[in-house]
DNA sequence: GAAACTCGGGTAATCGATTACCCGCCGACC
DNA sequence: GGTCGGCGGGTAATCGATTACCCGAGTTTC
């Protein structure tokens, strides 16, 4: 590596500042200059240097994105959309996974900002864990979380309304019939599962039906298959059981059926995300639909008026997503009379 | 942001050498400035600026990674076993993907380059189209091939033993009774398609057993849905199935299951990769598991060992994958006599 | 007692790109 | 003819961390 300005310069004969306006084009040179500059930088194989140019300009024309784990397919939806919105701005995405561990995920952010990314997203493993790192994030750099976020309100925020979604899910089974309900979600480490479980209580409370315990594991497949187990152990099956998320869901809906249980004839199974392989479950999911496009232009939008250490109040967007039933679930009351 | 050592060094009545001497560590300095200085950074909030370190040192402590796609659940296992596999080593990774378009996939490697990242290891998206790029790109930096490789053999690569892999597959559903098998895979634009499927042809014809012309489409569960109704549709189906990767086995199995056929009792399904979903698809898949972490251990390896334009022949360093059986193929000749 | 050496500290060069600032030239205008 | 303005080009400062190099004081050695 190394051919620098410098070299151009030389080989075209011309100082390196009409090099650099040649090549950038930000100030006129003779046609002269800019034709020998163009065809040095060429033969050179001449590629400027991002870092020398981040160190003068005091930008780096990247973002960080920091989510719980690029395992988990909501996260890749997510991470790609993003990425899609980010494709034209000219600043690209440095990606990194905290593997759902606040202290992996304070350092992540801390070498993010030593690389003086001019922005951040992120979506914090924990709700309370997640706190000073983010905080402390925030009063450096622009900072959006997306999809989950920390307790307190302090930062910028885009997402899902969790409430809206489940009781959504909720009313869609009640009016399917179901007397008798249960949430099977994750640990209460996230605002996710914790918001989705509240909405779950409110609206089941409201409808006045039967609540069983929540089973609570992690966000995924096996979790699900383990709660579909849980469930047929305990001898009576609820009439509808709604997920906090689709890996959850599907696992369920399979061990429910290796158990011998009839989904949707027996019992009714929401998910939550409706991304990636929803669709692909054997029945397809009835499931609510995170609306990752619109969440990920928002938060880039966002970021772009958020300002380091801002004193004005955080800004909390919440998209009401829509409910897509599909095979999963009863339509009406007349399947549950049996 | 923005407080730098020369902050640091004032507020510690010291000079910047002594400051820096003080934090790295790299000369002594008396304990007097060294607690001076180590206060004066914790009051301050100190934080190295990486950008202005990499310039001075010509290195970045970072490596990038490009592939195809993150949303296949092979690609985010490798990526993450080589996170993990980089995490103690104190350089950080700059993920990116290419979306399996080359051009995309030669920008990425571009900005890549222009931010100096110490070494970059690519899954390439096309066998032939992303030729020029990696090639370049190896010219300036140390540069390792991981999985996917381009044609020509020029430069370095881990990767499993495709031909073998699928050899392991074809001879196990003959054991298992079949005579005649077909082989499901993706278009030839990767040199994982290409392999896989060539495998497949010489294993078959050394059997001598009847091979159906090859269905070749995406490596995605559409693809296998798809694959899955077109053997259907043919009217009559194969003895196995052999799939260029486990997402077109699952999609496979769950059509051919739908569409009437017994798994594997009419149809032995074979997949390859062994990540993810396998073993959580319905029945459990018999697939080709590749060694994901010996793979990606070996790259860094690797990368720490090639030279940026090196003269000596490249390495290619295939791992022989194995088998694992589990239910969706039959295991003797018993069955198939029906 | 002087030369040699060690030790800790400071000054300024360095990495590469950009750009503020200055300079010289040419044509226009009074 | 002199002055002014504009234009194109060059020199050097700048970003922040590191470190080569130098310096002075204290110590050792013959």
């Amino acid at each position: 590596m190394g051919v620098t300005i410098h070299d151009v310069a030389r080989a075209a004969g011309v100082s390196v500042a009409s090099a650099s306006r040649a090549l950038s084009g930000r100030r006129k040179v003779t046609p002269e200059v800019a034709e020998r500059v163009a065809r040095a930088a060429a033969e050179l194989g001449y590629q400027p240097n991002a870092v020398a140019k981040a160190l003068r300009d005091q930008t780096t024309g990247t973002i960080g994105m920091v989510v719980p784990g690029i395992g988990n397919p909501f996260f890749t939806t997510i991470v790609e959309a993003v990425e899609r919105e980010l494709q034209n701005s000219g600043t690209d995405l440095l990606l990194c996974s905290s593997r759902y561990d606040p202290q992996v995920e304070a350092r992540r952010l801390g070498t993010l900002l030593a690389r003086r990314v001019d922005g951040l997203i992120i979506s914090p493993c924990d709700i309370e864990a997640s706190v000073p790192a983010v905080l402390d994030a925030a009063r450096r750099v622009p900072l959006v979380q997306l999809d989950r976020h920390i307790e307190g309100g302090a930062a910028d925020w885009v997402g899902v309304d969790d409430e809206a979604g489940v009781t959504l899910a909720v009313d869609h089974v009640l009016a399917g019939g179901a007397r008798s309900v249960v949430f099977a979600g994750s640990r209460l480490v996230s605002s996710s599962a914790r918001l989705r479980l509240s909405g779950f209580e409110r609206a089941a409370a409201r409808a006045g039906v039967e609540v069983l315990p929540p089973l609570l594991g992690e966000f995924t497949l096996e979790w699900g298959v383990e709660a579909g187990r849980r469930l047929l152990d305990a001898g009576r099956l609820p009439d509808a059981v709604v997920c906090g998320n689709d890996e959850i869901a599907v696992g369920l809906v399979r061990s429910l059926r290796f158990g011998g249980a009839r989904v949707p004839e027996d019992v009714s199974v929401v998910g939550f995300d409706d991304v990636g392989h929803a669709t692909m479950c054997d029945p397809p999911l009835s499931t609510v639909r995170q609306p990752v496009e619109e969440m990920a232009a928002e938060a880039v939008r966002l970021l772009g008026q958020v300002k380091a250490a801002d004193p004005r109040p955080a800004q909390r967007i919440a998209i009401t997503p829509r409910l897509v039933v599909r095979q999963t679930s009863r339509l009406s009351a007349a399947g549950v009379a049996e």
